[in-house]
DNA sequence: ACGATTTGACCTAA
DNA sequence: TTAGGTCAAATCGT
């Protein structure tokens, strides 16, 4: 849609409708102004919002305003319908199209047939809006909707991002893969899964980024106007990714990354347990608890984890960084904690305050040698740095409610968690471990190497 | 049985 | 003519 467009549509808008799309835009404006404030100042210490949360506001507001003007000139009778048929199938968009199969004024479908005897589904000349009819689909039948296909992506919204993992907050569907001239990987074709339900257009097309073949490079062509279920849609949380441009305007669920690969078991000692009497925190609710066992998050992401010594495998244990008011010195491993069972509660009194030392280890899984299972001692008690890159968290906040956060588990934030022994087991490709197992951003704490050893010794 | 993916054919734009 | 994008029958997975 072009200014001009807008303008001549806008002539024939019900007072109504211009009062709607307004409040839209002005919506969308608050939303702007407070990403500019939280970008300018990303650490401070009101309370806001999320950036995702506040650019999805933006561009949910900017959509809605655009849907409400095109939905009135897409009214049958009207002018402007006209004119926006005419602006589609004009130009560029106006080359003749193969295979007239497709009548919109009596809404049923003509097929064609291919050399070969295929059923296809032709375009009409020029764009149209979608109409429904039936298909075959493998060995289903499904309501098809043919749209305005390539013509309406002409202007389309797109942007790129380039990211460590290709979930992000939809429900997609595979409907291709092509290889590319010159390029080493393939480039895959998805398109949202209400495509046909919801009227959906968003596409998305994946490839295995060139430069740094762990990263995918992902275009997104569209705005989702769907409104996918909960239980399809994955939960939004930022990991590794990046946005490398924005053509038009930006979807804020672009570059918001879904984490890697996890699977969550939680036990409870009674170390832990006493330890919850150390702080304000309450215990557990039991249904979080069992939504915490077993917990997975589908992701294909690799977070650095873990070391090597030769042929064999070492653990690798952490203390956080954060306890710095507190005796760095653990006194390195005592000898009978070589083995499987870790024991690293530490308490520790500082001024009024008691706190536990928390501690993570590190270990190549003895069952599945393409896990790393990670096991959290104690809780923190500090607040998690500041350094960290992860909008999504709650800073203040202790590590368990961070990762519950991250993992996007529902009200979590009603939820005081006590301190358990938690285990992560990640899914990483051994190949793509490096030697450095300080820097990864598993989650919003540092965390010092204070040892690695061979186990079993 | 049915939804999702694969993959070769087909289509359009350049 | 060619490269990239899409379709849809075949196939896979549950």
């Amino acid at each position: 849609m072009n200014y001009n467009m807008l303008c001549s549509e806008s002539g024939s808008l019900s007072a109504r409708k211009k009062r709607e799309i307004i409040k839209k835009i002005v919506k969308g404006q608050k939303a702007a102004t407070q990403l500019k404030i939280l970008l300018q100042n990303p650490f401070g210490t009101a309370p806001s919002p999320s950036s995702h949360q506040l650019m999805t506001n933006v561009l949910t507001s900017f959509t809605q305003a655009l849907s409400i003007i095109q939905s009135s000139s897409s009214q049958p009778g009207s002018a402007n319908g006209v004119a926006r048929r005419d602006l589609l199938t004009s130009g560029a968009y106006g080359s003749p199209l193969t295979g007239s199969s497709h009548d919109p004024m009596s809404g049923h479908c003509r097929e064609k047939r291919s050399q070969n005897g295929r059923r296809e589904l032709g375009y009409r000349e020029g764009g149209f809006d979608e109409l429904g009819c039936v298909r075959k689909y493998g060995r289903s039948v499904s309501l098809v909707y043919i749209s305005e296909k390539r013509f309406s992506r002409k202007g389309a919204v797109t942007w790129t991002i380039l990211s460590s993992t290709t979930d992000d907050d939809h429900a997609w569907r595979k409907y291709g893969q092509k290889g590319i001239l010159n390029s080493e990987f393939p480039r895959s074709y998805f398109r949202c899964s209400y495509k046909y339900d919801q009227r959906c257009q968003a596409v998305k097309q994946v490839q295995v980024d060139e430069d740094n073949p762990r990263m995918y490079r992902t275009k997104y062509i569209g705005i989702h106007t769907c409104n996918p279920t909960p239980n399809t849609a994955t939960h939004p949380t930022t990991w590794e990714s990046y946005f490398l441009n924005s053509d038009h305007d930006s979807d804020p669920r672009g570059p918001l990354i879904t984490s890697p690969t996890l699977f969550i078991k939680q036990d409870f000692s009674k170390e832990t347990h006493t330890s919850s009497d150390l702080t304000d925190h309450k215990l557990l609710d039991p249904i979080m608890l069992s939504d915490l066992k077993d917990f997975e998050l589908s992701n294909p992401t690799v977070v650095p984890l873990g070391k090597e010594f030769g042929n064999s495998t070492a653990d690798n244990v952490y203390s956080c960084t954060d306890s710095q008011n507190l005796d760095m010195d653990f006194g390195g491993v005592a000898p009978d904690d070589f083995g499987t069972h870790f024991h690293f509660d530490k308490g520790v009194t500082t001024g009024a305050v008691t706190s536990m030392i928390k501690t993570k280890q590190v270990q190549l899984d003895k069952e599945n040698p393409n896990m790393y299972e990670t096991t959290f001692v104690g809780h923190h008690t500090c607040n998690a740095t500041t350094m960290s890159t992860h909008s999504e968290i709650d800073y203040s906040s202790t590590a368990w409610e961070s990762y519950l956060l991250k993992f996007g588990l529902p009200n979590v934030q009603d939820h005081h968690i006590s301190s358990p022994n938690l285990t992560i087991k990640e899914e990483l490709p051994k190949e793509d471990t490096p030697s450095d197992v300080t820097s990864h951003n598993l989650d919003p704490n540092i965390w010092i190497d204070y040892g690695a050893r061979r186990d079993g010794i």
